[in-house]
DNA sequence: AATGGTCAAGTCAGC
DNA sequence: GCTGACTTGACCATT
């Protein structure tokens, strides 16, 4: 089991996910921002590594505009050796790395430039992970996208659409349910027919599930995840106290967190917090799990 | 230096 | 019809 957080450290003295205005938009800005990020990462790896953090969602912003046609820059080819270096750290430390496009990547869209939009964007993730030399466990998480009025039709769009994608996507690409439109149970059924695996997010279900039991669901979502795409990786979160349903704590919660742990056993998995407090409910997280010696291996 | 309007991309709920 | 939420406020024009 591996504990990590996604895409910003406050502790350490540097951001990864700078980006600029589309409007200042200018090679020589790309590649400052680039080389910066690039250096930025490899600082909060050195962190993780420091700490015993061995899960790290890297930013989509690790190169902004990268999948917009006004990038023309070769920045793998530009940036390989910086590339190199942070994907051995990576592999010497035995890192898991995730990412996870955002709201704009849609496979089920019904507009065939959203489609479009959304294949360049995820070979510009897949184009990420291959510059760092990571393996098919190295994985790309999205939703399974809008319902557009017609939710089994969606369901299977996402399925038509998913037959588009490159290989180097496909191997990496997990499904998560979301907090109101997807469930686990729907992405179960999308799995059956693509293959697909199912990245379970804790704190989602718990908003929008249906009352299945988490163990029952993890047993059955960790079925989906073959040899080579790795141990199954999981979100988590909880309710933050006193505001909307569905927002992320800001803290880790112990009790809370100690609860989903016994939920998840026997099953080996990759815990992803969205805690808003990154790292630090990182740490606090490997400490409550390192208590049981069956979790921390 | 501080402020505040605005930011590549989409959908949907809640007001 | 606008705003906020989504993995996250930050950029930058203007004063």
């Amino acid at each position: 089991m591996k504990i990590g957080y996604p895409c910003i450290n406050y502790s350490v003295p540097c951001r990864g996910n700078k980006t600029f205005r589309f409007a200042s938009y200018a090679e020589d800005r790309l590649i400052e921002t680039v080389g910066k990020n690039i250096g930025c990462l490899l600082t909060i790896l050195e962190y993780n590594a420091a700490h015993g953090i061995l899960f790290f969602r890297i930013t989509s912003d690790l190169v902004p505009f990268a999948s917009h046609p006004v990038c023309t820059f070769d920045w793998q080819a530009h940036f390989s050796m910086e590339l190199g270096t942070v994907g051995d750290f990576i592999r010497e430390h035995n890192m898991r790395i995730s990412m996870h496009p955002d709201q704009f990547v849609l496979i089920n869209a019904l507009d065939a430039d959203i489609v479009a939009r959304t294949i360049t964007e995820l070979e510009y993730h897949a184009r990420v992970l291959d510059s760092l030399g990571l393996d098919g466990s190295a994985k790309i998480q999205i939703h399974i996208g809008g319902v557009y009025g017609n939710r089994a039709s969606s369901l299977s769009r996402f399925g038509q659409n998913y037959r588009l994608l490159h290989p180097s996507v496909r191997q990496r690409l997990v499904i998560e349910n979301d907090d109101r439109a997807y469930t686990v149970a729907d992405c179960l059924k999308v799995s059956e027919i693509t293959g697909i695996p199912v990245l379970f997010d804790v704190f989602h279900h718990e908003v929008n599930g249906g009352g299945q039991p988490v163990a029952e669901v993890i047993s059955r979502v960790a079925a989906t995840w073959k040899k080579t795409d790795g141990i199954p990786m999981v979100d988590y979160s909880s309710q933050e106290p006193r505001v909307r349903k569905g927002n992320h704590a800001a803290r880790l919660d112990p009790r809370h967190f100690l609860i989903f742990l016994n939920a998840s056993q026997p099953f080996d998995l990759d815990i992803m917090l969205e805690i808003k407090e990154k790292e630090a409910a990182a740490i606090t997280a490997l400490r409550i799990a390192g208590r049981d010696k069956r979790l921390l291996t």
